[in-house]
DNA sequence: CATATTAAATGAACGCTGTTAATTAAATGC
DNA sequence: GCATTTAATTAACAGCGTTCATTTAATATG
């Protein structure tokens, strides 16, 4: 009798255009702007009716994270797939998690700084399988991540006691760290050369890879078995 | 002819009040509790009334801002007149900050992570002074951390070519990454394990200033004139 | 003391927000 | 064509930051 229901592919077409307006706005114009109305008008339908297509602002907001997540991941997997030295390859990884953080600092915001909704929010509710696809996407970050540094370790004997998982988690908080202090403008505030200090540090976080830089890491025991590690540079200041 | 103006110290009370009051907010009820309307019901007033005493919300980010930098430096500075090792009072500090920043997560995220206004946004406005006191609170804050740093440095031969500015930068943004990431649940999401993972990243901070770990921290980097650094991986693929 | 003058506080309003409910418009099967 | 269901809209609510006109309160002077 009635009328028919629009076939599950439009009706995810509706969809995606919201988000891509939605994401859109977050990057054209920043966090702030992003409301139901803009992003309404922007889709050429109303505010309320978002809400056919969505629950809240924040089922919104866990699609954008997760949009996030795949852009980051696009351009890390960009670079796992090139052929270079794995160090290199980690640098380069390092470099492309730094101007994706500063680039897209709303962005970025949504997806770890802010008190967006992540994947606990919503296990056990009907939105878990969405929220999961969040979640599997930043973990694929972290697995392609470990992968390169797992393959450093693998070719250099000297870094042999290393976990990759940790060295993963360690390497993404001191980037976090690096974006998210930059990005609130307290860096700026405290370091007058904040440019030449943020080199610096994403330089250093070379460090755990370096000749001989694995044991103390490993277990206990770090006496020295390269004493010859810092001889180099006596000459500095 | 008038009514008299009230005494300075008065003013200055009543803007304490709200002050108090807008931080005890913030800090039991979380940022988002945070309106004028609320800090006006429990200051006994109407929200139009605190605009006499402040010129909008973001004075009172700032305000709070500062309160917080103050909280830290508290924590701090009894550390640093205690009588220890200073090995052991960075750990303390390490702590401090830790604890710090879990613990009054809402008020941590207004003084780094939110884009509450900062410093510069008031260089040349009547809030300038005030703005200032914000700024020389975390740089005190700063220097208290690189004067311990610095003292560990002047009696650890091993290490003298550190630079005390940059350790304790590169200790705080490896810090509030951490606790960024937690406070955002981003980091109980990817690792379960986060809390043992916390522990050994906080323990590791320290490696800076393990034995002999000095050198190349201490100038340029050294990519250049250092073609053998990733010789060993030849072999890799 | 009464009054004019100023200070402090209020009430009301504006435009915005997320969200819900009632209503309308549109499309289809019988 | 009609009944029925879907999709979209309009209207409204409560709250937000902020501004402005108004009221209340206090005081120095005639």
């Amino acid at each position: 009798m009635p009328r028919t229901a629009r076939q599950p592919v439009e009706v995810a077409a509706v969809k995606q255009k919201i988000l891509d307006v939605a994401l859109d706005l977050m990057l054209t114009e920043g966090f702030t702007a992003l409301s139901m109305r803009k992003v309404a008008a922007h889709s050429s339908m109303t505010a309320a009716n978002i809400y056919n297509y969505f629950s809240n602002k924040d089922e919104i907001y866990l699609a954008i994270q997760t949009r996030g997540f795949e852009m980051l991941l696009e351009r890390f997997a960009v670079i796992a797939q090139e052929v270079m030295p794995p160090l290199s390859k980690i640098k380069a990884l390092i470099r492309a998690y730094l101007d994706f953080g500063l680039q897209h600092a709303g962005l970025y915001e949504i997806m770890f700084t802010r008190n967006t909704p992540k994947f606990a929010d919503y296990v056990g509710t009907p939105l878990e399988p969405t929220a999961a696809v969040e979640k599997n996407t930043a973990l694929q970050l972290a697995a392609l991540a470990a992968q390169v540094i797992s393959d450093l370790i693998s070719t250099r004997p000297d870094l042999k006691g290393l976990d990759p998982a940790y060295q993963t988690v360690q390497l993404w908080t001191a980037l976090h760290g690096i974006v998210s202090l930059y990005n609130s403008r307290v860096l700026q505030e405290a370091d007058e050369q904040y440019t030449a200090t943020m080199e610096r540090l994403a330089a250093d976080l070379l460090r755990p890879f370096e000749d001989g830089a694995s044991d103390s890491r490993r277990k206990k025991n770090r006496n020295s078995k390269d004493p010859n590690a810092n001889r180099r540079s006596s000459n500095a200041e």
